[in-house]
DNA sequence: GTGAAAGCGCTAACAT
DNA sequence: ATGTTAGCGCTTTCAC
C-alpha cells in the first residue's frame, strides 16, 4: 500500500494541515516542523497523489487556441487537432476553446487576445503575426499573469515566451540538402515561393536555404522570392509567370501554402521540363503529389503534435508542474515517397 | 459550474447510486431509470471526473517493460526513456518496472514472460524475440487477461496483438529511395548489414529496400546480407572483408546497430573510396557522423515517444478507456544533416 | 431495483 | 504555529 499524507503525519507526529503546508510550501510552519515533515516523507518515499489534491482544489482549466480562418489545409488540421484535444481533455476538467482569427493580420490577432479577459482564461495558445500591434497585446496579456505560447510561427514578445513549432531554419536547410544532392553536380536555378516574407517562418526557412545553398551547394541558383499569400490560385499564378520569363529551372522549393496551385502547375507541365520539388506540409494533396512523383520530398510539422504539446506546456504553467522537454521538442519530419503514412 | 453525478441524480429523480451504476454499465437497473439518466446526462451535458473515478475506486497501476541488455545504445535509450516516464507517471499513481531481458534470445524471454505474476501487473511491453518459445509465453499472457504491446520488433502472437514501433518495410523502402536519388543515375552496387536476420524488424528492412531498388532504380545492386549481430567490432570486421572482396561499392544500408563499426570503417577509408551510407536511430554517434558528412541520413524512431506510447495504449487497455489513434503512429523520421536535432 | 452513507487522498476554512 | 473538520466527485458496501 502506498503512503498517504496520513501515513506521514503519523510517522512525522504532527497533523495532516501541517503535512499538507509543508508538501506545499506553505507558510507559518515551524522550519524544526518542516525537517520532520521532509524526513516522514523521505522515510515513507510519499509522493502526492496528483489527482486526489487536483479535485480537493476543484481546479478547472480553461485554454483558448488563436489559429487562422482561411482554406489553409494545415491550419484546418491544427484546429480539427485542437479541438478533438478539446474532448480528450475533458474528463480531466479542462476545457479547450478555439477562436478563429482572420490570417496574416495583426489588428485583428490584437483585438482577439485583448477581448479575452484574463481572470478566466488560464492559458492562450496562438498561431502568430509578427506584427507590432500584436506583440503589444501579447506583452499585456503576458503581464495580466496569463500563460501564453506560439504556435507554428513566433512572435518573440518577451524574453522567456516560449514557442511551439519547428525550427524554420533548420527546415530551409533541409529542403536546399535535399534538392542539392537530388539535383546532383549539375545543379540548377531553383524557384522559391513563399506566403509572405511578413510571416517569420517563411523569412526563416529562406534564409536557411540560402545558407545551404551557398555554402554547399555552389551549383544551385535560387531565385527571388515569389510570394502567393498561402493561396493556390494566387501561387500558382506567380509562379507561372516565374517560369515563363526564366527558362530551365531545374528545383523548386514551396515555403509556404498554396501547394495545390504549385502541384497544378507542375502536373501540366511536361515530364522532361518538371523541376524536382520540395514543399511544406504533408496534406492529402502533397501526400498524393509525391506518390505521383510530381513533389520529391516533403518538409513537415506534425498538428497533433504541436495542439498537444501547447497544451501540456500550459497546462504545467498554470499549474506550476515540470515539463519533459524531449516531449515537446516538434520535429522537422521529412517525407520521401516511401515514409509518408 | 460543470454538472456533477448529484445534479444528474437530482434531475433524473434517482440517487447517485443508481447514477452510477448506469454510468458505469452495472446490473441491476431497470430499463426506464437507464433511460431517465441517460436523458438527465444528455441535458446536463455531464461528463464523468475520470480522476475523481479512480481516486475513489483506488486504483493502482504496475506495468512492466522487458528491454533486452547490452550496450545496444538505441536500447539504453529506451530503457532510460521507460525509467524516465516511471518518475513522471508515479503522481496518478501508476508504477513502471524496467527488467532487463538478454537480447536475441527466445529462451530468456520466454522465461521473463513466465516470471510474471498475471494478478500483479497491469501491462507488459517488450522488445520482441520472434521465437516460438516467446511467442508461446505471450500467447499464456494474454490468455490471463494481461494487456500486452510488442516494442519496436514485433512478434505477432495473436490477431489483436499491438505493435509499438516503425513500419521497417518503409524504413527499408525509404533508404533505398534516398540512395537511389544520392547515388544519382550510375547507381552501384550497395552493401546492405544487418543485425541478425533472425529478428523481424531488420528482415522486413530488407525486403523494403529491395522492393524499391528493384522496381525504381535498377542500377543499384544490393549485395547479400552481412550479420554483425549489432556489435561495433563484429560489424566492422564483417564490412571490411566484404569491401576487401568486392571493391567499389557505392553506398551502404546498415538495417542494424553497430554502427560505431561502420563510422569506424568509413572514417578510416579515403574519401573517395567512401560509399555513402545511410543508417538506422539517431545516437550521440551517428550524429556526429552526419554532422562529419561520413553518414548521408539516419533513418530513426522515437524512443521517447515509443515509451510514452506503450504506456498510453496499457493504460487504455487497463482502464477500457479510448485512444487517440493518430497519436500512436510512431513516425519513420528521416535525418540529414540539417535537420538532426 | 434502489438508496443512504462511508470513504478514496488531499486541501482549505476555521478553530485553538 | 498547529490541529480539526468538512468537503472535492465518484464508487462501493450494505440496507431496504
Amino acid at each position: 500500500m502506498r503512503p498517504t499524507i496520513r501515513d506521514v503525519a503519523r510517522e512525522a507526529g504532527v497533523s495532516l494541515a501541517s503535512v499538507d503546508r509543508v508538501l506545499n510550501r506553505r507558510p507559518g510552519v515551524r522550519a524544526g516542523t518542516i525537517l520532520r515533515v521532509e524526513a516522514a516523507v523521505a522515510r515513507l518515499g510519499f509522493v502526492r497523489d496528483l489527482a486526489a489534491a487536483n479535485l480537493s482544489r476543484r481546479r478547472d482549466y480553461r485554454f483558448v487556441f488563436l489559429i487562422p480562418t482561411g482554406p489553409n489545409t494545415f491550419m484546418r488540421e491544427l484546429e480539427a487537432e485542437a479541438r478533438a484535444l478539446g474532448e480528450q481533455v475533458r474528463p480531466a476538467r479542462v476545457a479547450v476553446e478555439v477562436v478563429g482569427v482572420p490570417p496574416f493580420d495583426g489588428e485583428a490577432l490584437a483585438a482577439a487576445l485583448d477581448a479575452l479577459a484574463p481572470g478566466e482564461v488560464s492559458g492562450v495558445a496562438l498561431v502568430g503575426t509578427d506584427a507590432a500591434v500584436a506583440r503589444d497585446a501579447l506583452v499585456r496579456l503576458a503581464a495580466a499573469g496569463v500563460p501564453v505560447v506560439t504556435l507554428v510561427s513566433d512572435v518573440p514578445f518577451a524574453p522567456r515566451s516560449r514557442y511551439v513549432g519547428i525550427d524554420n531554419v533548420a527546415a530551409g536547410r533541409t529542403a536546399a540538402s535535399l534538392l542539392g544532392r537530388f539535383l546532383g553536380p549539375r545543379g540548377g536555378t531553383v524557384a522559391l515561393v513563399a506566403g509572405s516574407m511578413l510571416v517569420r517562418d517563411h523569412v526563416e526557412r529562406r534564409m536557411g536555404f540560402e545558407q545551404v545553398a551557398r555554402a554547399e551547394f555552389p551549383r544551385l541558383s535560387p531565385l527571388p522570392v515569389i510570394e502567393g499569400r498561402d493561396d493556390a490560385a494566387a501561387t500558382r499564378a506567380a509562379l507561372a509567370a516565374l517560369m515563363a520569363r526564366e527558362p530551365g529551372i531545374a528545383g523548386l522549393y514551396n515555403m509556404g501554402a498554396g501547394n495545390r496551385g504549385v502541384i497544378d502547375l507542375l502536373r501540366a507541365l511536361p515530364e522532361s521540363g518538371r523541376p524536382l520539388a520540395v514543399a511544406h506540409e504533408l496534406t492529402p494533396h502533397t501526400r498524393a503529389a509525391l506518390r505521383a512523383g510530381l513533389i520529391q520530398a516533403v518538409i513537415h510539422q506534425d498538428a497533433g503534435h504541436e495542439a498537444r504539446s501547447a497544451l501540456r506546456i500550459l497546462r504545467a504553467a498554470a499549474e506550476g508542474a515540470p515539463l519533459n522537454e524531449a516531449q515537446e521538442r516538434i520535429r522537422v519530419e521529412v517525407y520521401l515517397r516511401d515514409n509518408a503514412p
